[in-house]
DNA sequence: GAATTTTTGAAAAATATAGTCGAAATTATT
DNA sequence: AATAATTTCGACTATATTTTTCAAAAATTC
């Protein structure tokens, strides 16, 4: 007895719920936001809220997936498609990856205010997603090889490498509030420089 | 006993507590800063924050103390020396507090993040700071009537009545978070009108 | 090195929160 | 319009957090 048009209105209501409980975790953070707060800005009474979701980390995670989503998609439609070389496609995946990360400052602000108590809690929801990531650059890099720009001999394992400094300029960004985009745009390309010169042909 | 250089010591970390303080509160409001957040971000035990305030409330209000007395002062320098006509006097009064409450937007967030439970709270503690504001006012008024220009009889009730709406113009400003500034000034020209109108000779 | 001032950790007391449950309200189905 | 399915909600509880206290340890002053 599985009835489809109410299936649509669960997930609308559900989806409903994680957009404003998106905005609710970015302003107060995870541990911060309360039910009561969701329920109270998504108009409904807190139980209700229990009726779509089991507890507020399944919303949680329900929130990082959709932003997940998003940026995978964005990275997807303005990097993977442009017909750049490589190395360009590289530091535009980079850059791209920042000032998304610099729109979602809001967002990471949660993780921030929780003083990275619950970061291994985000870092499990996030490993999921870390592997679309590699796959992701993994690809970049063997067009790369293949177009004989670069060397890199077992792309999974770069890919993986690359990924890791990535999380860690990620970290610069969310955990040192003061750190300056453009200070680190600067010391992007060193790194990137020094990245390629030990990969580029 | 009482040891001068001493208290001196105890009054700038007093000071240095309510600073950091008025950070956090305006961060998280009231409500949501705990006494961790202020000890942390103070660098300094939870306890040790008890040697120098007996209470959240006894920082929070000293907060607002502060806010409250740097607004006076501002208000205080920028209209009541000026040599306006009191008709425009009156008006930048107004203007000014609007747009110090605009800048203090981040502040009054605390307000907004408790859901206004305790702003009973905190319209005990400003109560004090309206007294200071209607003899500000009263004075402008009375400028006025000396120079002709108002015809207020009683200027004392109606810098009481000024006071009290312009305690209508923040609420505006805080309940309504959507609020726009512009529309305020636009809106503040007509009732201004209003009022000179009954208040001009 | 004694007295005073300051910091702190541990824990008591007060409060807030996540999550449950049954019943009421609403909505669809026959 | 009666019945069944879906949805909302208020009242409750066990748990966790938070405020506040306190006595003792550090640090500072005399």
């Amino acid at each position: 007895m599985i009835k489809e048009h109410i299936i649509k209105k669960q997930k609308a209501i559900r989806n409903k719920i994680v957009s404003i409980s998106s905005g609710v975790f970015s302003k107060f953070g995870f541990k911060k936001a309360t039910m009561e707060d969701i329920a109270l800005a998504s108009g409904m009474g807190k139980s209700s809220i229990y009726y779509y979701f089991k507890s507020k980390e399944e919303i949680f995670e329900a929130v990082v997936k959709k932003e997940a989503h998003e940026l995978s998609l964005e990275l997807e439609k303005k990097v993977i498609s442009v017909n750049d070389n490589p190395k360009d496609k590289i530091r535009n995946y980079v850059l791209i990856r920042m000032r998304y990360l610099k729109e979602m400052v809001n967002f990471y602000e949660a993780l921030k205010n929780d003083y990275l108590g619950n970061l291994t809690f985000t870092e499990r929801i996030r490993k999921k997603y870390d592997k679309e990531e590699q796959q992701t650059i993994k690809k970049i890099l063997e067009d790369g090889v293949n177009q004989g720009v670069f060397k890199v001999r077992n792309t999974k394992f770069a890919a993986i490498a690359l990924v890791t400094f990535l999380k860690g300029l990620e970290s610069s960004l969310i955990i040192d509030e003061d750190i300056k985009l453009k200070n680190l745009e600067e010391t992007l390309d060193e790194i990137l420089q020094i990245i390629f010169y030990g990969m580029v042909k």
